[in-house]
DNA sequence: TTGTATGCGTTATCAA
DNA sequence: TTGATAACGCATACAA
């Protein structure tokens, strides 16, 4: 294994020098930098991570992530798997702290402001999409702080990286797994969490404009739960007394259980599809009941430990490294048997 | 964060016996045995992974693994998780050599005694399912070198694990997903790759018990493909002419390429719904034209990544640490949309 | 512009 | 049975 002290062995500098070339500081003639930087390119010299995180114990580099509360356990996930990230980046100083608040733009204010008074240096966040939250976030941009938004983006934020689904593209395969799942006439139900949150609404396109190709469907009402189990319950009720030809039934978000128990008072004998997003734990219930008829995920603890992982880089390195503005998630489709 | 010099400092002895006290080495009496041990609970003392890797790298940790030729591209997949995980896992002193062989008992075993040879001190294989191979792969664990099993199981080998999928659940999630992607009577064709090859009768086992309780389904023929493309182009073109009633076709195992071929060629017209396992390039390919219906995924990174970390963690603990015997990758389906 | 010295936490070796 | 010390590879403060 090649090390800093033996590049400087044979390159006759001290370990001092060779560490300033390989870092990019400054202070070193040229012609001794290029002479380092050769030998080092030729021994094909990899920085030893094990050193790298001892003498980097002293740094520390604190990043905040900020997503909504425990009433919606989709991030219980996307946390679990940035806190195991997080203790493996401990090491190489990485320390992070969570913020878990309600659905609220007041609510998020103010945990940003908590993230920034402990003095992060990059911010990681599920945004709410409000003009207010949209300007804060920009300020800490200019302030030094980088932000990326993680499972739900924010237009007009400046954050280096988004890091989640393809809502369009999980809404288009809801769309294809209907069309696999059902044959002759269907008539749907969307249920939507809010118009106003880009991502419910872009899973709505990507499935309306998926089946409009197909004159199997005909889609004969949507409407919106706010990610509620009780609202949700009440319109799913709704819905399937008001149009008893309903066969299938589109969960664009939250609000899943209500709407199913909705299902299992309202719909008895009745054949109905239903294709949901993501596998809490009350939709693994009713994908177990049989409910609901498959899942569509979306790795959240991938999100998690990703978004941490890039932002942990970007922070860490030296030099400008290039980062992506799109980091997706893969999408898996869960039926009861594959749970 | 507490420190081994710490715990020295609080308990009046030295570094070096602090060490030998929380590693379980010899030589240390009692009673400051049971101080050290006291205050190093206390303080919730955690060894620092960045110190242990470094002083790490003398030892070294050689473990090998075989798999399948290059015919087989799922085990690239295998061997790239593994590679990656070896990756993180060099700087604790962990070293690997991977060996892709034919699907042969004989090359089997000259590569496990080429591992031998380079003196492995685990070996993770997919075991080639053959007397003489289990009989050579229980003479090695007599001799004190680990095995874990991946992605395929040995009975009445002594390994510590198992790493792979479930496979009479995966023929039964296929059975669950021509179920729900079909209407009506179905007439099904099932490829297989080899009888004998236990994880491809638990498929089919599988996969026809879930179907057997369905009146619907009616299973007119079953061939094998011994993995092989252009067998497998033939048994799918013979079933197509000689089943024009077929509407339905299940492949266990490998050949997938071959058999979709016949379906593009000798099917033209006909709506058939076709489920595979994996997600190798040209399954991926035939996903896109249309042909393959759904496939359904084992996680094969996770697969390679996860043999490794077991059979690390195993080698470099000091005490006995607990083992499950069975560990079983996630089913993810696919579709076009999710590719 | 360059070199030297020191420390990060753990482990191993040698001396007591 | 214990203690002292060196070593791993890297980063950095300080000296030259």
């Amino acid at each position: 294994m090649t090390t800093i002290k033996e590049i400087a062995r044979l390159s006759g500098v001290s370990r001092g020098t060779v560490d300033r070339v390989l870092n990019n500081r400054e202070g070193v003639s040229e012609e001794t930098a290029a002479r380092v930087k050769a030998i080092a390119k030729q021994l094909g010299y990899k920085p030893n991570k094990a050193g790298m995180a001892l003498a980097a114990q002293k740094k520390k580099y604190l990043i905040g992530i900020i997503v909504f509360s425990r009433k919606n356990p989709f991030f219980d996930k996307v946390i679990e798997g940035f806190t195991e990230r997080a203790e493996e980046l401990a090491f190489f100083g990485c320390e992070v702290t969570v913020k878990r608040v309600a659905y609220h733009p007041e609510a998020q204010l103010s945990a940003i402001e908590a993230c920034v008074e402990e003095g992060v240096q990059g911010l990681i966040i599920t945004p709410y999409n409000d003009s207010k939250v949209c300007k804060k976030l920009n300020s800490l941009i200019d302030n030094g702080i980088p932000v990326i938004t993680v499972n739900s983006d924010a237009e007009n934020v400046r954050r280096i990286a988004y890091v989640g689904s393809d809502y369009y593209n999980s809404g288009s395969a809801a769309g294809a797994l209907m069309q696999l799942m059902t044959h002759d006439k269907v008539n749907i139900g969307i249920i939507l969490g809010d118009r106003n949150i880009l991502c419910h609404s872009q899973r709505e396109a990507g499935f309306r404009e998926r089946l409009a190709e197909d004159g199997r469907f005909n889609i004969v009402c949507c409407e919106e739960n706010y990610d509620d189990d009780l609202k949700s319950f009440e319109i799913v009720s709704n819905m399937l007394n008001n149009h008893p030809e309903i066969n299938g039934l589109y969960f664009t978000a939250a609000g899943v259980y209500g709407g199913c128990r909705a299902i299992q008072e309202r719909a008895i004998g009745r054949d109905i599809r239903v294709i949901t997003h993501d596998d809490v734990p009350t939709t693994i219930d009713m994908l177990d009941k049989g409910i609901i008829t498959a899942t569509i995920c979306q790795e959240p603890e991938w999100q998690g430990a990703r978004s941490l992982e890039i932002m942990f880089n970007y922070l860490s390195s030296q030099e400008p490294i290039d980062i992506r503005s799109y980091y997706y998630a893969q999408l898996n489709i869960k039926i009861r048997e594959t749970k």
